[in-house]
DNA sequence: AACGGGGGCAACCGCCACCTC
DNA sequence: TGAGGTGGCGGTTGCCCCCGT
């Protein structure tokens, strides 16, 4: 019954992520998409978990990432929105293209909660501080009389929420959605400053991104090319030493799950 | 120049809901 | 039907960098 476990941790890599790392799953899940994260490491030649792939892509690898600060109006949409949803960080990331959640958080943590406090305003309450002073007292929330008149016994408090109908779903829908054209071109504004002609390198098949042997090997080889290329130039590494080749860019992800996983294991 | 403290952020942990077998 | 896997989420940690002393 069930299933075998998403990883057993013994000899998986943890820390920060190598740029080698980051170009293994990214050059992966542009030839291939993303079907099963458990298998995604084995795949793509990483000693990482999925969860740990999972994360590295929707945290910093994703295309459509938006870099750099949040703007006034962004962080004071957060406020909104948090004032509504609590630290719901999903929900409240999804109200914002290019943003993850795992940002948001972190913007909260460190910026955003001492902007309230310095606007006189208690972060989890959004009331002035004078006014919820005894609130913020951690033992106050398990004082019976808070919640017990809104809540019947066998329900979720947490789903109090509105508008959650109209949340997006899935991380995963969006990504298989992308134009390929854009998606890639995206990534090449930061790994390449040459110009490529991108979206002839890439057909889309449903909901799969694919390009072939050939494409990809142009595609890199003008990026290794490229001298003014910050990203590599920055850190002195050679394309070549990647075996970006390693899976068939067009073997469909029915071939991979009809493979023992066994054959994967490194 | 050396050191310590704080801030920022990437990554991990543990839990939960849903799904699969 | 239920055990267990998977993906997703929020909380937390720990490292690195910057700045002040």
């Amino acid at each position: 019954m069930g299933r075998k476990p998403c990883c057993d941790k013994i000899g998986l890599k943890r820390g920060p992520w190598t740029i080698e790392e980051d170009h293994r799953l990214m050059n992966f899940i542009l030839n291939n998409g993303i079907h099963c994260w458990r298998i995604v490491p084995k795949l793509a030649g990483l000693l990482r978990c999925g969860k740990s792939c999972r994360l590295r892509w929707i945290n910093y690898l994703r295309p459509d990432l938006k870099r750099g600060g949040f703007t006034d109006a962004e962080e004071d949409r957060i406020m909104e929105l948090h004032s509504q949803l609590g630290n719901r960080w999903s929900k409240i990331a999804s109200h914002f293209s290019g943003r993850t959640d795992n940002e948001i958080k972190n913007h909260w943590n460190t910026k955003i909660k001492k902007k309230m406090k310095h606007l006189g305003l208690d972060p989890a309450t959004h009331e002035p501080i004078n006014n919820i002073t005894d609130q913020t007292d951690p033992n106050q929330k398990t004082k019976p009389n808070m919640c017990s008149t809104t809540i019947k016994e066998g329900e979720e408090p947490k789903d109090q929420t509105p508008n959650d109908d109209v949340v997006p779903e899935t991380t995963k829908t969006v990504i298989m959605s992308y134009n390929a054209e854009e998606l890639v071109a995206k990534n090449c504004k930061t790994l390449c400053a040459e110009e490529v002609d991108i979206g002839s390198l890439f057909e889309m098949q449903g909901n799969e991104i694919s390009i072939s042997s050939s494409s990809f090997s142009s595609l890199y080889s003008n990026i290794s090319r490229s001298e003014s290329s910050s990203y590599f130039a920055e850190d002195s590494v050679s394309l070549e030493q990647w075996d970006l080749d390693m899976t068939d860019p067009l073997a469909p992800w029915d071939f991979f799950t009809n493979i023992d996983d066994t054959l994967f294991l490194l």
